[in-house]
Formats: structure tokens, C-alpha cells, sequence
RNA sequence: GUGGUUGUAGCUCAGCUGGUUAGAGCGCCUGAUUGUGGUUCAGGAGGUCGUCGGUUCGAAACCGAUCUUCCACCCCA
């Protein structure tokens, strides 16, 4: 070993266990897209840099990765950005592509492109990678995999309904229960910072907002002071931070105190609506709860939003979010087109799975049962109750070498191969298998048919 | 991008204010055990102390740079 091998930070390999169980998440959630109704895409890795630069705010931009371009990229470069080292003049003349930063933009970018063959409402679902280049952190990698579900081409709030319905039936179906499905809206924070006289400081007034449960409620005012909003105005927030009750009675609250914007009662009404609507139907073990501090830093968003957040006593940030976006294919030139989605953070819920020691026993790599190989005759007889096997579903193999039978014992049990088979001499004389449990440590000679059974419900 | 933190055997970690040949537990290999793993016993292999440079008679230890880990910001799944 002269020089250990290494892989880029905030990127990992996963080994034959957790590949299992990343599979077992994204079946359940498929699984879910597809009783849904929504249809599978893939988008490239990367896209041009155009598509994706400006439509995460500044902070997003630096986040992207950008690919280098090839061939002789430093011949067009202007000379001068070059020696004074102006970054932002020449990343975009040696930088023509950037990997994919999420799978809204480039599912927008998807819907313009192919408008003609679409028909809309268009329910799209995509699992795939995503790359930022933020520093990692507990939760928090380079490269990462979204499970996105949108509909683009309807503005009914039935969608929004749905997708708090799939939120609950994922997340139930994966054991993980007391999820909080944190819901807002935008045009109710658009109302607020309006009857606050910030409508001009949306961004500033929502990023200072979301903090409150974080740093309190002094702070936050007092960042949203430095930011230039007045103390009078902020004074009328009192309520805001004082929201508390049930989901009903907080909505009261905003009634009240929004009637004068109508924006902002147009948020309440959808809320009101969705609440209805959820209310009539259940959720089965998350629980909806509006959030007016929820803001979401994707400035795409224009009026419902959501976040989930693990079960209480885990520490981990949102394990999925989404929200409605009115015109995001605007941007590449299809008006009018309103979209709603949702996203599931595949390596998050993983984190949470494994902490609370939720993966079924089931979920493991590799056979249900191993032949123990005892030589060249003895390993035809094996061979042919193998095959019989497979044909029947069951998950076997022989071990391929005549080696010493404690190593191949060893290899079962390092392997967690539930049952082991043992067929030499003995067995072949009477026509039988003998079946050993490996975790009970029992075993049986019994005839193939009798240990098929047996394995089948393992 | 800002501030802090971590790196010693495959893994988890000891290693004193700088001083011979760098340790432990677990794991791994071999044997006790040629038809029985997980227990036990005996033996064994395995380390340019993240990397590069500096200070020193002497560096795993001190200094600098760099990479990496984790954490807090920022932001987010």
C-alpha cells in the first residue's frame, strides 16, 4: 500500500448492507409515487450552467458545482478578469456546466422542452444524485439522492392534499412514525411583511423569521432591526411569536391579524382549505402542523410550503420539503404553468432509519441459504438442489471451494446466511439435505421438497 | 465562504513536559477441531504515526502549510 486511496470529502462509499437498505427506502417511497399516479424521469448529472445558475439565489450559486470545460479553456478567457482574478467574470468562460444542485429545476427545464409531448396535468417522480458544495456535516454530503414527486399544470389545492398524503403514507410504511409535516405559505408571509410595510425585504424579514425556534424570538428581532425593518413595525409581530395552539386556532389568529392584506387571506385560505380537506380524510401517523416561521431559502416558491421533520429526540434537520412554485418554467420561457412538490431526502431518512433501529431484519445482502461444499461429487448433488432452488426464488449458492468446513461455517456466519445445507456422503446415500438453522443452531436432514418450504419464508 | 475540531494497526482508541525496538481491545490468519460457525485456549501477521516542510543531537508528540473528519455559523435534504 504506498499511498492510501481516498475518496472526495463529503462523498461515501456504501458497502452491500446499506446499499440493501437504500434500496428498501426508495422501493417503499416508489412504491408510494406510483399509487400516486406519478410517472418515473431521469434528468443528465449535469446541465448547462445556464439553466441552473440564478434560480437558487446567491447563496445557491456558490453551492453548484461547476465541471471545467475541455480542451484549451483558458484560450477565450479574458486576460485581464484573469490577471486581476476576477472569479465571477471567469468561472462562466471556463465553466459551461455544472453538476445538478436539485431535480426541480432541471424537471422545469424537462417540462419547457418537452411541452408538446406532455400532457398535462404532468405528475413526474425522479430519484436520483444531487451535488453541493457545502462543507459536509452530520446529514449533510456533497453528493446526495432526492426523491422528488411534482405536478406541474394544475392549481388545485387537491395536489397539495395528495402530497401531504403521500408524505404520511411513506413515512408510515417506513415504521418511521410521529413525523411533523410543518406546512406554511408564502403569500401569508408575503401578507405579513406587507402589513409590516417590508414588502421590499421579503427575503431578509422571512430568513430572520425562520430562526425563531432556534435563537428566540429577541434575536430575531433584532436581526430583522439591523436589516432595516422598523421597531414599530415589528412590534405588530408580537402575535406572530406568540403563535401557539392548534392548527385551527393559529389560523384564527393570522386571520385576524391579516385582514387588511389579501395576499395574505388568500394564504389562509388555502390553508384553510387544505386543513379541510386532511381533516376529512386523516393522516395515519404524521401530523400536520402549520408553521408561519417555515420559510424555505429556494426563492422559487410562491405559496404553499412544506418541511418534514424527523420524529422529537432526533437530531437532524428536515428529512424532506417542498412547496408550490406558479411560474418556475417562466424562467425558461413557458408561462403560466403552476407546479407542487415535494422531495424526500434519501440519505437523511436513512440516518434516522438507523437510529432508531428501524430497518426490518429482513433488509440484508446476500443468500437465504449456503451449501456447504464437501468436494467434486458431492458438489453436483448440491449444484442441482441449488438450481431447483433459484428456479423457485430462493436465494442460494454453494461455497465454491472444497476448503476446511470451519471456514466456510465462518464465511455463513459472517455473511448472516440465515441456513446453512449440508449434503456429503451421508445425505447423497439417503436422497436428503440436512438443513441447519444458524441462528438456533439446530439442524435436521429432511428431504428437498421439506426444506424448499422452509426457505421460502425466510 | 467564517470559526473551531480530528487524524496512531482492518476497526475503536491509549501513548506523560520531545528520549531505546510505538501499545491495548476487537477483528484477521494458523492450530487445538479432516462433518459444524457464533464460546474457549495457544501461536502469528499487520504501522513511511494523514501528507509535505521546519525546529532539534533526537519528533507520533513542538511549529507551519495542506488534505481529511466532526461540530457551530451560513444554508439546506
Amino acid at each position: 500500500m504506498a499511498q492510501k486511496p481516498s475518496i472526495p470529502k463529503g462523498t461515501r462509499d456504501f458497502s452491500p448492507v446499506e446499499v440493501q437498505r437504500r434500496q428498501y427506502i426508495m422501493n417503499i417511497i416508489r412504491t408510494h409515487f406510483e399509487l400516486y399516479g406519478f410517472m418515473p424521469i431521469e434528468t443528465p448529472s449535469f446541465e448547462n450552467s445556464s439553466t441552473l445558475m440564478g434560480k437558487y439565489g446567491d447563496e445557491g450559486d456558490r453551492l453548484i458545482f461547476k465541471v471545467l470545460n475541455n480542451g484549451s479553456y483558458l484560450k477565450k478567457v479574458d486576460a485581464d478578469a484573469l490577471t486581476s482574478k476576477n472569479e465571477s467574470a471567469v468561472t462562466p468562460q471556463i465553466s459551461e456546466r455544472a453538476l445538478r444542485y436539485d431535480l426541480t429545476v432541471p424537471f422545469a427545464r424537462y417540462v419547457v422542452q418537452h411541452q408538446n409531448d406532455i400532457a398535462f396535468p404532468f405528475k413526474r417522480y425522479q430519484m436520483q444524485n444531487v451535488w453541493r458544495a457545502d462543507r459536509p456535516q452530520k446529514g449533510r454530503f456533497r453528493e446526495f439522492t432526492q426523491c422528488d414527486a411534482d405536478v406541474v399544470g394544475s392549481d388545485s389545492l387537491l395536489q397539495e392534499v395528495e402530497l401531504i398524503k403521500l408524505y404520511d403514507a411513506v413515512f408510515t410504511d417506513l415504521k418511521l412514525t410521529g413525523c411533523t409535516i410543518k406546512i406554511n405559505n408564502r403569500k401569508i408571509l408575503a401578507g405579513i411583511a406587507e402589513m409590516i410595510g417590508a414588502q421590499d425585504q421579503l427575503i431578509d424579514f422571512t430568513v430572520a423569521l425562520d430562526k425563531l425556534d432556534k435563537i428566540g424570538a429577541d434575536k430575531v428581532k433584532q436581526e430583522m432591526l439591523d436589516k432595516g425593518i422598523t421597531a414599530s413595525a415589528i412590534e405588530l409581530l408580537d402575535p406572530v411569536f406568540s403563535l401557539d395552539g392548534d392548527f385551527t386556532s393559529k389560523l384564527e389568529v393570522m386571520k385576524t391579524l391579516l385582514k387588511d392584506s389579501a395576499i395574505g387571506l388568500k394564504g389562509i385560505e388555502e390553508l384553510t382549505t387544505i386543513s379541510n380537506w386532511i381533516k376529512k380524510n386523516g393522516l395515519k401517523t404524521a401530523v400536520l402542523d402549520l408553521d408561519i416561521t417555515l420559510a424555505r431559502g429556494l426563492n422559487y416558491y410562491t405559496g404553499c410550503i412544506f418541511e418534514v421533520a424527523a420524529p422529537d429526540g432526533v437530531q437532524m434537520g428536515s428529512i424532506g420539503g417542498g412547496g408550490r412554485y406558479d411560474d418556475l418554467t417562466g424562467i425558461f420561457g413557458l408561462k403560466d404553468v403552476s407546479g407542487v412538490g415535494i422531495s424526500f431526502g434519501l440519505d437523511r431518512i436513512y440516518l434516522v432509519i438507523e437510529e432508531l433501529n428501524l430497518f426490518p431484519d429482513s433488509v440484508r445482502a446476500g443468500v437465504d441459504v449456503l451449501f456447504i461444499n464437501f468436494g467434486e461429487v458431492e458438489s453436483e448433488y448440491a449444484m442441482d438442489a441449488v438450481f431447483r432452488f433459484r428456479e423457485s426464488g430462493i436465494k442460494a449458492e454453494l461455497y465454491p471451494d472444497n476448503s476446511k468446513m470451519n471456514k466456510q461455517m465462518k464465511y455463513a456466519d459472517k455473511n448472516a446466511i440465515p441456513y446453512v445445507i449440508l449434503a456429503g456422503e451421508n445425505e447423497i446415500k439417503s436422497g436428503q439435505l440436512t438443513l441447519k438453522n444458524m441462528k438456533e443452531g439446530t439442524q435436521k436432514e429432511m428431504n428437498i421438497a421439506a426444506v424448499q418450504e422452509v426457505l421460502k419464508s425466510v
